[in-house]
DNA sequence: CGTTGGACTTAGTACTGGTGAC
DNA sequence: GTCACCAGTACTAAGTCCAACG
């Protein structure tokens, strides 16, 4: 049902502008590396082709090519369509085998309704029959093994899988059935050096891709893929809202966007008055001047939200049986849609669907906040596909796709122009768990540690700029520089690019910094206040040096509050100046390193002085939140937050009550008395005074713990943590943590990051950032 | 050399399905 | 079996940055 997301449309939770707590951060002072990041000491086969060629991107036209390439190209992916689609009719059969006949990673997969990945994630399968300790023991490490064949092809080492014919390694792509030779070797036990610990390469490119002779990067020689899927018409409900009290008849078209507004009735964009000027704007137009609904505040929308929520109540009361059965049949429409092959690869795409019509959720003071989402055609959508790949049917007969393109120089898939900024473009790309976004992400962190080597001089230079002389030649404009690279580096601001006013919200990043985002307050403190990305307040004090200080006060003379801070600067301007102290070097790149080298510092500086697991996890939790309050994520408190707490504060007035009773009973049993009877009358058990005793530190504890865990969900009420582990904190930090410290990585990465960096799962155990 | 278009990354919220308590 | 809860996923808006353009 087109209206489907209507009817489920909840209340949209207004951003929480609350203070993140003010601790001031330690970012500058950066210990030195204690231990140089070593080389890995694992090879295998497995661990081999897993690894990223660090001197050059891989390429898709490299000297070692794939069964697929040395056939011509069009055979091969006519033979790669007829194997994905013989093996989708497999999997289909395979559903009615005996589950236990199947590895366990492909049961664990089923089980979990996971993504089929390339790469199975054994370890995960094999993690709930052995604890987590018992299992480190036994194989020495976690390192997961992993469908190593997926990318051999990266691999210009030579391996015998690449004796394995294409079909073949398509069908253990699928099957994720690990082979024995796979098996992950320990820690330790390899003679072959991979990462050969030293600097990140100068030729590393910084975009992924392998580069053709003419420096124009390379995504893919071949690429295959389905196109898009696209919602399903609007099914017209017939329900009639009201106006003035009477019932309108309405077009279907009229109504859907009518319902589209109806079932936000309980939502604050319902009541935000700019989301409901632009929506009466778009609304009108496809009503006409002469409809007899002219106006907005004389609507009634309240008997489609009912029938909206009657559809919900009727979903919800489907048998399981149905719901599963629907649930099967979506999944089988979208099957083909999920996948892209890549150069032989089967890889996952990640948004496939080409998002519904609907009103636009800008956020803030978006002012296009309640604008019609227009339905996008297949004359909207541009394809970009293999120049021999079989051109995806357009899925609404009749109609074509806008154009259809053979670009291997972008990695989209599919794009359309925005409806709603039509000089914007939205894309179709491969899921996070793909290579290709793998290389890249690993490109990036790779370019984060090589900062590493740089930042003293960097953080030298820029505090020397703080106090130029104002006689020098462009004094002012260095200053600048000097200054927002400081705020950038200490306090993780983003670059700041130059916003529209008229099509965005009023949001600052560092080279947009307003005179009145920041407060200059003696003798060296600095209020920061200020919208940021996706209109979240980031306002806090930080003390600075004296130069600093100063050097903002100076900025700050003679303008009004709404005059830019930095009044030479943007951010090509700053980003060129960054590219001059260290090749590729960029604003955001800073917020990569601080967030990873914070989180490297920490693990390694409190994690030895406690002992349990549970401990430990706790310590990364900690460093994962310092980062989170670094980089200033922010969440809305979650909506139960407030039932939550006072579940939790009545189970402890419970328990104080039990320790009470527990107290009068200890007095009565240290004179022989028996206990009283409890609340119901009834007579309790004799304990001993010691049992007593024990009952109440029980007790006790249990007390304390709840009281902790308050707190610390009062503490992370509007902290967001996945943000940063999902974007900034390298992976190959957590996963060697993991290692050295016993525990599963499986802990602190749920499936889908375990997929995403499966990029990163072979790192040595005493890798440092 | 500033502006714009294009491509890719980062971001928070909405929604959902699985799970454990009852 | 039901239901509430919440962890995990899906979704898409909003950033960054580069290079082509004029």
């Amino acid at each position: 049902m087109a209206d489907q997301n209507y009817c489920t449309m909840k209340m949209m939770n207004p951003l929480v502008f609350k203070r993140n707590s003010k601790a001031s951060k330690e970012k500058g002072k950066m210990a030195p590396f204690a231990k140089p990041s070593i080389s890995s000491p694992v090879s295998s086969y497995h661990h081999q082709s897993k690894q990223f060629p660090e001197q050059s991107m891989p390429s898709a036209s490299i000297e070692h090519p794939t069964p697929a390439e040395e056939n011509s190209d069009s055979d091969d992916e006519k033979l790669l369509r007829a194997l994905m689609e013989a093996d989708s009719n497999k999997e289909e059969d395979s559903d009615s085998e005996d589950d236990d006949n199947k590895p366990l990673s492909s049961r664990y997969l089923k089980a979990t309704g996971k993504t089929p990945s390339k790469r199975p994630l054994d370890h995960q399968a094999n993690f709930s029959e052995q604890s987590w300790v018992k299992r480190l023991k036994l194989s020495g490490s976690f390192s997961p093994s992993k469908n190593k064949q997926v990318s051999t092809k990266e691999e210009p080492q030579v391996d015998d899988d690449d004796d394995i014919i294409l079909a073949q390694r398509m069908k253990n792509i699928r099957k994720s059935s690990p082979k024995p030779k796979q098996k992950v070797p320990k820690v330790g036990s390899s003679s072959k050096t991979i990462n050969k610990g030293k600097k990140p390469d100068k030729l590393s490119k910084d975009q992924p891709g392998s580069e053709s002779n003419d420096g124009q990067k390379k995504y893919w020689t071949s690429l295959i893929h389905s196109g898009v899927i696209f919602p399903p018409p609007y099914k017209p409900h017939g329900v009639k809202m009201l106006y003035n009290g009477k019932p309108v008849d309405l077009t279907p078209e009229q109504e859907e966007v009518a319902t589209m507004f109806g079932v936000m009735k309980d939502s604050d964009y319902a009541k935000n008055q700019r989301f409901r000027n632009n929506f009466w704007k778009d609304w009108q137009k496809l009503l006409g001047k002469k409809h007899v609904i002219q106006k907005l505040d004389a609507c009634d929308f309240q008997p489609i939200y009912e029938w909206c929520c009657q559809e919900k109540e009727k979903k919800k009361l489907m048998s399981t049986e149905e719901k599963k059965a629907a649930r099967e049949e979506k999944l089988k429409q979208e099957e083909t849609y999920k996948w892209a092959i890549i150069d032989g690869v089967k890889e996952a795409v990640g948004n496939f669907r080409v998002e519904p019509p609907g009103l636009f959720r800008g956020r803030g003071e978006q002012p296009k906040s309640g604008r019609l989402k227009r339905r996008i055609q297949p004359s909207d959508v541009t394809i970009n596909i293999g120049k021999d790949a079989a051109i995806p049917e357009c899925p609404i007969p009749g109609e074509s796709w806008k154009q259809i393109r053979h670009d291997n120089t972008v990695s989209w898939l599919a794009c359309w122009d925005d409806p709603i900024s039509e000089e914007k473009t939205k894309y179709v790309y491969l899921a996070a768990n793909s290579s290709l976004r793998g290389q890249s992400d690993k490109q990036k962190y790779e370019k984060a540690r090589k900062l590493k080597d740089y930042i003293e001089d960097i953080r030298a230079a820029y505090t020397r700029a703080f106090t130029i002389p104002s006689k020098e030649d462009g004094a002012i404009l260095k200053r600048q520089i000097a200054v927002a690279t400081f705020l950038i580096d200490r306090f993780a601001l983003r670059a700041g690019n130059e916003k529209d006013v008229d099509e965005e919200a009023d949001t600052v990043g560092c080279c947009t910094l307003k005179v009145e985002n920041v407060k200059a307050i003696a003798p060296n403190l600095l209020e920061f206040d200020f919208l940021g990305k996706d209109s979240i307040k980031y306002h806090q004090t930080h003390q600075v040096e004296l130069p600093v200080y100063d050097a903002i006060k100076q900025f700050q003379d003679g303008k009004s509050s709404g005059d830019k801070l930095f009044d030479r600067l943007d951010t090509n301007i700053l980003n060129a100046h960054l590219k001059e102290l260290m090749p590729g070097l960029t604003a955001k790149v800073f917020r990569t390193y601080n967030a990873s080298i914070t989180l490297d510092n920490m693990l390694n500086e409190k994690t030895k002085q406690v002992g349990d697991a549970s401990a430990r996890v706790r310590v990364y939790k900690d460093a994962n939140k310092q980062v989170a309050i670094l980089c200033n994520h922010q969440r809305a408190e979650p909506k139960t937050f407030g039932e939550q707490i006072s579940g939790l504060k009545k189970k402890i007035e419970d328990l104080k009550g039990v320790m009470e009773a527990l107290e009068t009973d200890l007095i009565r049993a240290r004179k022989g008395k028996s206990p009283l009877k409890d609340g119901d009358g009834k007579q309790k058990r004799n304990l001993t005074p010691e049992a007593l005793e024990k009952k109440m530190a029980q007790t006790t504890k249990k007390i304390e713990t709840t009281e902790r865990i308050i707190a610390d969900k009062e503490d992370n009420k509007n902290v967001a943590m996945e943000t940063s582990k999902v974007n900034y904190l390298d992976p190959r930090i957590t996963v060697a943590w993991c290692k050295r410290h016993e525990v599963p990585i499986e802990k602190m990465f749920k499936t889908a990051l375990l997929q995403k960096f499966d990029w990163a799962m072979d790192v040595d155990a005493y890798f440092r950032f």
